[in-house]
DNA sequence: GATGAATGAGAATTCATTCAT
DNA sequence: AATGAATGAATTCTCATTCAT
């Protein structure tokens, strides 16, 4: 319970004030509890930003996991359009904190980023895998470093940077045109 | 001559350790001057960081214009190689500070960001808008913003996270595919 | 047995890492126990390494007392030889304890160690006083003093700073040699 | 001028309160400068300790040394005498600073505490050398060393634990004794 | 223009101690 | 008797910035 409430007070003081207004007095402050306390549970500030990237980071891929196994089965292009949605919401989730996450993560070294990515990565090979006699793409490592980055960075500036865009639900479905005509011999 | 120095103490120290080795005395003191003579040419750090910033962009952007004017009456598929191309080297040129920069960027704000990006879908925009009638898409806003963002996003995961994958080209080939059977209308 | 388990927590961390590297809760945490036991038992962090010191000064004494009482009728050549032999190996027991706890000693308030001091002075003095006639010294406190003090600078210094010296026993002889042509009319 | 506040400072708080009641911001303030200021002169708490330690020591070395050339041609009763008299007026230059920093010697590390007694050692022991068919002992080194370690002691505890044993002279004249009748072959 | 000593608010972290269970 | 989560005052150290020379 202290645990969360640390967690909620961090995520809180990440989006409204970035990494520079994060200090573990404030922190404690807001979580209700004494400095020392959130020292029992945590070694230092980095590693409380590390919990709640942690968190976000498997709530980001736990929707992800959930429409790889959902899509199996479905035809490319509406798996396409699902993940692509999928993406978006996932950065819908939290987008600011999102933001300050992804600064933090480079910030405080990438690995975690990277395993996220990585994870992502496999996760659509394996989609990619199951279709390789229907799509275009031979070395499916480059196909699938190539749709998560693109998907990612699309969706993220999207969400981040041009909220405005999401209005409109074309640029999604541009997103899943680049893509599907990547995939599949036959324009759309 | 001085403001050159401070410049460049302040890439070398972003580089080597990031925003927060920066401190002011520091960059002085390896820029070969005093505090107070860098605080007589910066208001204050950011604007350190912000001057480097900009220099890096323009250098980058200028490396885009150039391709760009170069390329006006060049075939897509050409023009599009090259521009991947381009981007490729432009992170090149100094991978390590633009990781940093792109980190402190997001840091201070995003408008200097959103500024370069600003001016690349404006420079993609205007040659997609001379090639309208032989390229599918329809929305050249989209179309320039997923491609930016893409082009961007893949290139420069490829030179900071896996630069593994610059050996072979195959990456910036499999790019290529992507961004043509996006724009053009037959297979590639 | 608790308690035990504490004391004997309390010396090694002493040993290993000084008075600095000492806190409640690691004494706890090495002992086995909580904090809320130790502070069941003692008072305060303080009263931690009294207790520890009393049990070591008890230690130094019991040899000291344990010899004075076998040197009662031996010759004063044997005497000063043992009394130095009993010294030395009082260091021994365990130099590093020793060390730290005069340090701590001092640190604490000086009582106890003035304490332990004052005991052998009183030991050694009355065995002068049994010896008074053929010995050369009229003052019997300053010479017990002195003698006190030498000794045991000399051996606490040989066995924590010169342990090399210790391997040749010729301090010891060399010490004993001062001690008895203090004491006694001819030369040795 | 900064430099000598700050150490004056310290040396006072170190005498009146000792090392527990020393904190960096306490000595600036009674140094009258800021804490930073301090900073920019001494890099961390224990340096400031280290600083006063050597003035002091090389203050008690100085005297040892003047005294050391001064007794080069005296006739050994006089010139001991007066190496008794200058350690004991060294020890009372300043009692309290001095109990104080040989427990921080201690506490920091002994390698200034040996470096100060190596040197007196080598002192005395090249005076020994130049008396060496006058004096009983063969062995130099542990002459020396114990000489060194027995007045040290002696004057410290007299000075430090026994402020009254000073008043009357003659436990200045009874380690005379101690020291003469171990050197000389005739009697005190 | 250049200098660099001085500033001092601010931040991370520690640890002796308490007390409800 | 034992527990151990919670406390929060205290302490060390940093660094952006100023300003008299």
């Amino acid at each position: 319970m202290t645990v969360d409430a640390i967690l909620t007070a961090t995520t809180r003081i990440l989006i409204e004030g970035g990494y520079d207004k994060l200090n573990t007095n404030y922190v404690a402050q807001v979580a209700g509890v004494s400095v020392g306390t959130l020292y029992q549970y945590f070694p230092n500030k980095e590693s409380l930003v590390l919990a709640v990237f942690e968190e976000h980071a498997e709530e980001m891929l736990g929707l992800l996991r959930r429409a790889s196994s959902d899509l199996r089965d479905v035809p490319l292009e509406t798996a396409v359009r699902a993940y692509i949605q999928t993406m978006i919401e996932a950065h819908c989730v939290d987008p600011e904190l999102h933001r300050t996450l992804i600064r933090q993560a480079l910030h405080l070294g990438v690995h975690i980023h990277q395993h996220i990515q990585s994870e992502a990565i496999a996760i659509v090979r394996s989609y990619l895998e199951l279709h390789k006699d229907t799509i275009l793409p031979n070395n499916l490592d480059i196909a699938a470093f190539l749709l998560v980055t693109m998907v990612e960075s699309a969706t993220h500036n999207m969400v981040v940077e041009y909220p405005d865009m999401l209005k409109h639900g074309d640029v999604a479905e541009e997103l899943a045109c680049v893509v599907l005509r990547y995939l599949l011999p036959h324009s759309f």
